[in-house]
DNA sequence: CCACCAGTAAACAATC
DNA sequence: TGATTGTTTACTGGTG
């Protein structure tokens, strides 16, 4: 129990959610917010298409194919700013220290004329801490990475966090110990010179939860959902691939990180839609920040199993962790001048590592459920909001990240637990059957449609 | 209004 | 010794 802070300066944070699309170009009255209009009141768009288009067809990828380079993702870039009109896309990424690596643009979206809008380089990231997190990790070839370096990569790709108000390390270490989908993982000898601090990997339990999370993340170019069903089988294979594939995920995309605007959106989409370019994946076009049952696209639930297999090399990503660290000096001097009282034996034997394995209940959506103690917020929280007793009735969302459990909270496991998992399980199975069925038959409609029109 | 989530600030211990 | 890392608590505002 941690002593009570003065008001005032828990008042200081915003809660505000980076991930929740409240991202500055969707202020009200920006181009954003137009196009986003544009993009939901304009009606579909009828043929014709620009085909004069000067740009070859990319052939198919195959599922496994290594991309070393960021063409394809330039590619679509490249496409959808022929249709778009309104938006250009740029890198915005640093050049690349190391030669021989690859540099990971960000590609943010550009007002008319090529001006800036208010979702520049330095706009605060669509993504939440857990999602630039799991990019972070993903990116590197080892698929896991120190804390500084997991900075280092934020910093890379967001440039916003360079000038961005001190905390967000904190807020980033505060996900790794709390999320249960991050595991500390100890170095092994040829690693101890990287410094200090353990390396934090993706626990392929919970990668999917970050998938999905991503994938709920508006500007990501997987973030696509299904709003009208493939009806083409060059479709399903675009959705296949890299994501789908459960192979590496960002090392397949290049670490792109594409933000585009709506109206881009729905032209890209439209293009698929016709079956010209299959290559192109098209993001959802909901509204920012409506969570909607497409969002959660049931592929995922099923079709990415991407258990990395990390070597036991890992990468470096250039930073400068000096430059920004949680606490300013004063407060960094006032800190280490408060008495330190011993740790309890809870926190004495607290391993965040062991905790992610155990204890798992999935949803009908695929998402591990917390269980009634994991879902416990802090104890002022429970003194506050008592009616959270209710919680165990509350409808799981199922669409969030899990916590890491409290040590303090761990239950004995009972066999009415266990019964509850294997229930959960079967529910899961059961669920995870349905969407086949679902896909299966979408599929099959296509396909019928398709011979349908090729006879008329 | 409620329950929940994500972000932020902070305290503090451990480690380098 | 100071900086960094990791854990935990407490709180806030936003969302559905």
């Amino acid at each position: 129990m941690g002593p009570v802070m003065p008001p005032s300066k828990k008042s200081q944070g915003s809660g505000v959610s980076v991930a929740t699309g409240r991202n500055p170009f969707y202020r009200p009255g920006s181009l954003g917010e137009a196009l986003q209009e544009a993009a939901v009141l304009e009606p579909p768009l009828p043929l014709p298409l620009p085909l004069t288009l000067p740009l070859p067809l990319p052939a198919v990828r195959p599922e496994d194919e290594e991309l070393t380079s960021l063409s394809w993702l330039h590619e679509t870039a490249d496409l959808l700013n022929s249709f778009a009109g309104d938006a250009v896309l740029r890198s915005v990424s640093p050049p690349a220290q190391d030669p021989g690596r690859r540099t990971p643009p960000s590609l943010v979206p550009l007002g008319p004329m090529g001006r800036e809008t208010r979702c520049g380089p330095d706009a605060k990231p669509p993504y939440s801490f857990s999602c630039l997190i799991f990019m972070a990790i993903e990116d590197a070839p080892s698929k896991r990475l120190p804390v500084k370096d997991i900075y280092g990569w934020i910093l890379e790709h967001f440039p916003y966090f360079a000038s961005a108000p001190t905390g967000w390390k904190n807020s980033v270490r505060h996900n790794l110990s709390l999320n249960k989908c991050f595991k500390k993982v100890d170095k092994d000898r040829s690693q101890q010179n990287i410094g200090k601090g353990s390396l934090w990997c993706i626990d392929p339990e919970y990668r999917q939860n970050l998938i999905q999370a991503l994938k709920k993340t508006p500007y990501h170019p997987y973030s696509q959902a299904f709003t009208t069903s493939p009806t083409s089988p060059q479709a399903y294979q675009s959705i296949s691939s890299p994501l789908l594939s459960g192979n590496t995920f960002f090392r397949k995309n290049g670490g792109v990180l594409l933000q585009v605007t709506q109206g881009v959106i729905q032209n890209g989409a439209r293009m698929v839609s016709q079956g010209l370019f299959p290559e192109i994946r098209p993001l959802t076009i909901n509204p920012i920040g409506s969570r909607t049952a497409t969002d959660r696209s049931v592929l995922g639930s099923y079709c990415m199993h991407g258990d990395s297999n990390p070597p036991d090399s890992t990468t470096s990503v250039n930073n400068n962790s000096k430059q920004d660290h949680n606490y300013s000096t004063a407060k960094s001097s006032l800190l280490h001048s408060s008495p330190s009282p011993s740790p309890s034996p809870e926190q004495q034997s607290h391993h965040p590592g062991d905790s992610a394995s155990s204890d798992i209940e999935d949803d009908d959506r695929g998402w591990p459920r917390k269980g009634v103690t994991e879902m416990l917020p802090d104890a002022a929280c429970l003194v506050q909001h008592k009616k959270r007793l209710h919680w165990t009735k509350a409808k799981p969302r199922g669409d969030t990240l899990p916590l890491k459990k409290r040590r303090t909270e761990k239950p004995p496991e009972s066999d009415d637990e266990e019964m509850k998992e294997a229930a959960g399980s079967l529910l899961h199975l059961a669920g995870v059957r349905a969407c086949l069925n679902n896909i299966t038959n979408r599929a099959a409609k296509g396909q019928r449609e398709q011979k349908e029109s090729l006879k008329n």
